[in-house]
This record gives structure tokens, sequence and C-alpha cells, in this order.
DNA sequence: ATTATCTATAGATCTATAGATAATGC
DNA sequence: ATTATCTATAGATCTATAGATAATGC
């Protein structure tokens, strides 16, 4: 990580080293917005070595698309170990909502990722889908079983059907929520602080699963979720 | 619209003229992806005469921010006249969907401004901030009075509160889902048609606001709305 | 007589390469 | 002897302007 200026790196180390540079300047200029003359700068070498490691500026974006879908998915570990429950989904979907839309004290973890898998939207999608195959997919067959053990355990509103699509809405409603948050000024102004903006998404959610609201009063726990998220952000 | 090619035009008509084709360019290739001999092509003038209209890139970028905040909001005048009723909210929700996720059949408006919008928020967030408080803001108080309109009626499950987070939440699942959906390539693969996915996200959200199901099957016909949709978009 | 418009080009980047130099590992 | 790295610069854009020309409205 302390990419150590002027030293003689091996060329898979200078690769990682200029690709760590990169990241957040692309993801805040844009694939055409960044100069290769900046990112040679952040990363501390000339212009010719970023040339003589990625043959065109494209190769390098290409590159640290690559890099980023690479980097490992946030507790998919944990949640493929858990039983299918109401409980695992509740827990699951309030984990997912962290993970997309950090609260305060949250660690803005693939900060510079998703804006690049927005960039990505507003292109070919390529990356985007590469993205989010790797790391949101993995929660949809945990959701599924869950939701199906919610509804075996009487938990959820009779009549209701949900499909995958319900389960990506959970990403879906937390990433726009995200990409309003990402500008220095306030775009939208919801009249509450970000932590309960977080709890009040979670909730919605939940109801629109079809989970009673007694139910996810009864699993739901804020402070409780609040230490789970803080300890696993600690083990990355 | 038939930006006639070659003629003399007055300098507002010529502005308007260069905006309209500019709109497309910067939506689809960026900011700085976007180059003015591109734009001046595609308008069907000389890279001078855009510069003799607009003093710079940069202030050509803005104009046409401007130029698409103003551009007429969708159905809000219907909206503003109906009044607080279930039917009101479940409705409203359905059109706002609609508007900003639109179904197969339904007008792709806005397409170019709903890029620049995300763009925006990739950057300082200026833009999105004025066409948000100009085009979605106007709903939140027209879906609050509907919302407690449902309260007073019975229809909403008890001991839920829904602020006006909730209602920009409509917005803000919409949005992710369009975003997702402007790819050639597929992104998420959701298993069901599109007009499927938009029905299932409007059920799903009135559900988030705290709308029995039973409510929801009451006044929720895509049919009818439908056809509604089709009236709205006939008459812009 | 004014206003719209063009051709041609200057000046500033920006990507990418050529060719030289210094550090490492055998 | 090989591999990493640099300085300097070529060549290709890209923004923006200078100066000339043609169409309109009085």
């Amino acid at each position: 990580m302390p990419t150590s200026r002027r030293s003689r790196l091996s060329a898979t180390d200078r690769k990682q080293a200029i690709l760590s540079a990169a990241a957040p300047i692309f993801a805040r200029l844009g694939r055409d917005g960044a100069t290769t003359k900046e990112i040679a700068r952040a990363a501390g070498v000339s212009e010719a070595l970023l040339y003589r490691h990625f043959t065109s500026k494209d190769v390098l974006y290409a590159a640290l698309e690559t890099h980023c879908v690479e980097a490992n998915a946030v507790g998919s570990r944990i949640l493929a170990e858990a039983t299918p429950s109401t409980e695992t989904l509740v827990m699951g979907v309030a984990i997912l909502v962290h993970a997309v839309f950090p609260g305060i004290g949250d660690a803005q973890s693939h900060e510079d990722t998703k804006r690049l898998v927005t960039a990505s939207l507003l292109g070919d999608g390529q990356f985007a889908k590469a993205f989010l195959d790797q790391h949101v997919k993995p929660w949809v067959s945990v959701f599924s079983q869950s939701f199906r053990a919610a509804q075996d355990a009487g938990d959820v509103e009779s009549g209701i059907h949900i499909g995958h699509a319900e389960i990506w809405f959970v990403h879906h409603l937390a990433n726009t929520l995200h990409l309003i948050s990402l500008p220095d000024i306030t775009v939208v102004e919801y009249g509450i602080t970000r932590d309960k903006l977080v709890e009040n998404t979670i909730r919605f959610l939940l109801r629109g699963l079809g989970l009673q609201n007694a139910v996810i009063d009864r699993h739901y726990d804020p402070k409780k979720l609040k230490m789970i998220i803080i300890s696993m952000d600690q083990k990355i």
C-alpha cells in the first residue's frame, strides 16, 4: 500500500502500484478526463514507464477494471455459510445495504470501483456486469433461500411472490442512495441523519420483500448490526 | 426539431439547434469524451460558429444543463391537480416509475438528460440537484399527502412512519433499474420481461411504503395505467 | 449595415515512442 | 547481462481565434 516512490520495483509490483494510483484518478475524472500525465505523477513514475507496462491508455483502463473485479467480495463468505432463515434475510439485507451505501462510521470500501461501475453503465456496461456478477449476484441465491425459510416460518404476508428481481432491488435502491451521496453538495434533502436514512432504507426494503412490520422489529437490531459491520470491516 | 442544415438562423434559434445537437453527444461520450468538432458536425455548422455562440466548451456544457432542466416536467401538472388518496398514491408511484424507468412501449423521454444527471453525480452534482429539484421534488408533497389519506382510509399497515426519504426511494429504485438498462448488453438477468419488471417494481415500492397487498391489488391496474401513460405521452 | 457563417490556423494539450542511463541479479 | 527507469520529443488531437465572405433586414 505505501507506494514507495523512486524505488525500483519488479514488473508485477510496479504494475500494481500504477493501477492503485490510476484508480482514484480514473474514478474521479473519467476515462477521457484522466490524463496519463496525471496518473504517472500520482504513481510517482514517468509517463514512459507507464507505457512500458501498459501499451496504451485503454489497456491501462481495461487492466484497472479487471484489477477492481478481482478485489475480495464483501462478506460473501459470511453469508454463504449462514443458514437460510428470516434472521439471515434481515441481516443479509442490512449488510448489503451497508456495503453499497455505507453509514457514517462504515468503511468506504470500493469507493473508486463503484464510480467506475457507474461510468461503465454510461458506456458499454461490460465492467458493470463483471462487477455485479462477482460481488452482488452471489447474494441472490442466499436471499432466495432465506426468503423461502421466512415464508415457511410464517413471517411473510401471504399472496406475495418474490423472484430474483426483488432481490436485486436491495442493491438497486442502495445504489442510487450512494450515487446521490457522492457530490460534496447536498443533492437531496432527506431531512434525517445518514444513519437513520440507512436504517429506514433497510426497513423499506424488508417491507418490499413482504416481511411484516412486527417481524422486522423482532429481527432488525441496528446496534447489533453496527457491531457486525465493524467487525467485518476489520477483517479486510 | 428538423435541424435544417445550412440555413441561416437567428442567434437564439441557432443556439437552440446547437444545444439539441450537443445533448446526445455529451450524454453518450461525456463532458471530456465529446469534442467540439463532433458537436459542430452534428449541428451542421462550423466549429467557429459554435464558439461564436458559446464562448467555450464548458459554457456550452453549462448551457446544455440549463436547457435540460427547463424542459417540461413529466405529468407534474396532472398530479398537482389530483386529490390526495390511496388511488392517487398508487397511480402516482406507478407514473413516476414509468417516467424514470420506461416500459417497452413507453416514450423514452429525457433519455439524454438522465445520462447527464448520472454524469453530474460523478462530478459536482450541481446539475443533478437542479434537475431533481425541478422534476422529482414536486412529487414528494403530493405523495406525502396521499400517504396520509391512505392511512386515514386504513389502507396502511399500522406502526409505520413514512417520511420524505421513503418517497424519494420510489425515484431511487427506478433510477438504478434505468441505469442498468442503458448498455446494449444485459447487465443483470432478472428472469422476467421488462413490463413485468416494471410492474413488480411498483408493487415492491408500494409494499415498502406500507400498503397492504390487498390494497395494492385493489388499486393497481397495469392495463388501465398503460392507457394513462400513453395518453400522457401524447400530450407532450 | 448588420448579423450569420465559413476557411484556415495558432497554440495548447495529450498519447505514445525513441534512445539513453542506472540499478539489480547472476 | 538483463531489467527498470528516465529525459526529450514526435505526432496527433482538440480548443479556440483571426480574418474573410455571404446572407438578411432596413
